[in-house]
DNA sequence: ACCTGAACACCGTTCAAGT
DNA sequence: ACCTGAACACCGTTCAAGT
């Protein structure tokens, strides 16, 4: 596989092997999150990463000692990229009500859009947390955007007293629920078959906000 | 497909040729399952579940031609499993209010206590599902209980009208979103840190029943 | 510090061959 | 029909060595 050769960005008349001139790094990442979006996690490989990238596999293993780490690494970006597309849904909102609301839309709409990607942030094969405490640190921040429009929510009389937390972890974990088992194919059931995701989704959303008791 | 190298634990297992006479199929499938509760499916290979039952590798892709098939085979027999073990808990009881408060009790408690198999069973790695049709059959079928239940909740005029598919569907994201996130170790956050899992069930199967706004 | 090349043990899958 | 043994092309990880 041949190198392009690319300016360096620091003079540019040095031919240089690639991108790496200390950001190998980066450039690892990147072809991986493509791969993953492509693939699925189960089947990407550090060797085939680092030959898109055009280094040897025992390159791609300097910046990362495992396979797990690299997934690590692609994990947390996604959870950064995920925090700053609902902060950034958010923004359109005109009251606590439509914040929650644009929130868990954003929430589904982005995870079926990253697919691939949303899975594997949430994959067991990542979840040594404590090894990777970056990871943890991300996907802390985008549970906290949750909490914060819950309790939001709460002090504008819209959502019922208690923990914040308690009421975040049953909106999480319908809008959660949902977009895996959309990932999963797992929807594809009797009197779910065909139907919009989003019709689906406006559902799921609605039904944990108001319950599908009769009040 | 990458797998982490595995070192072979028992040196050489020794050939009881006594144990598949017209059932090496279920031997396999049985070994299978044990290795996905102690490992996780990522984890798992054709080669070790052959070596744990004692015959070749080559032996167990005569009875399945993949990894994957071999993988849906052990997550169809868990869903038959749950099948069996939500149908068995709804026995105790005594009306559709009940009926529906044990199932969704009793689906996050089978899915937190078989953890790495309920992972595998809605793994995307088994859901080409087209090619395994078993498969597609026993989760339509667990699938089934949960719409017949709240069917019977709108019955006796628990459960809010209209299809009743969409109503269960509400109820299955919030349950599997919530058995996924704690399996997945994604509970381990500020103010849910160390609760008990049985209360943040409940938490959730109350929140996707009454709703978390304020009616 | 950063990357290469060779080596090791393991894997999924295929194929010819035995019973 | 059912299973073995050998072979192939991959893989993650480690190590010595180059720059």
């Amino acid at each position: 596989m041949p190198r392009k050769p690319i300016k360096n960005s620091k003079g540019g008349r040095k031919t240089v092997h690639a991108y790496h001139h200390g950001d190998l790094r980066r450039a690892l990442v990147d072809q991986g999150t493509k791969l993953v979006q492509e693939q699925g996690h189960p089947s990407i490989t550090v060797r085939e990463v680092a030959r898109r990238t055009g280094v040897t596999h025992t390159a791609a293993h300097y910046h990362f000692r495992t396979r797990e780490a690299l997934l690590a690494a692609i994990a947390t970006r996604g959870f950064e990229e995920m925090t700053a597309s609902l902060e950034s849904a958010m923004r359109a909102a005109t009251g606590a009500r439509s914040r929650l609301a644009l929130l868990g839309e954003a929430y589904v709409r982005h995870a079926l859009r990253r697919g691939r990607l949303y899975q594997l942030m949430f994959s067991a094969e990542t979840a040594t947390r404590d090894a990777h405490p970056e990871l943890r640190v991300a996907s802390d921040r985008m549970f906290a955007l949750l909490v914060d429009a819950i309790r939001d929510g709460q002090e504008t009389g819209l959502v019922r007293g208690g923990p914040p937390v308690d009421a975040a972890l049953v909106a999480w974990s319908a809008a959660h629920g949902f977009a895996s088992l959309s990932l999963e194919r797992r929807l594809m059931l009797p009197g779910l078959q065909g139907r919009e995701n989003d019709e689906l989704a406006a559902i799921v959303l609605r039904g944990a906000f108001e319950g599908i008791a009769i009040a």
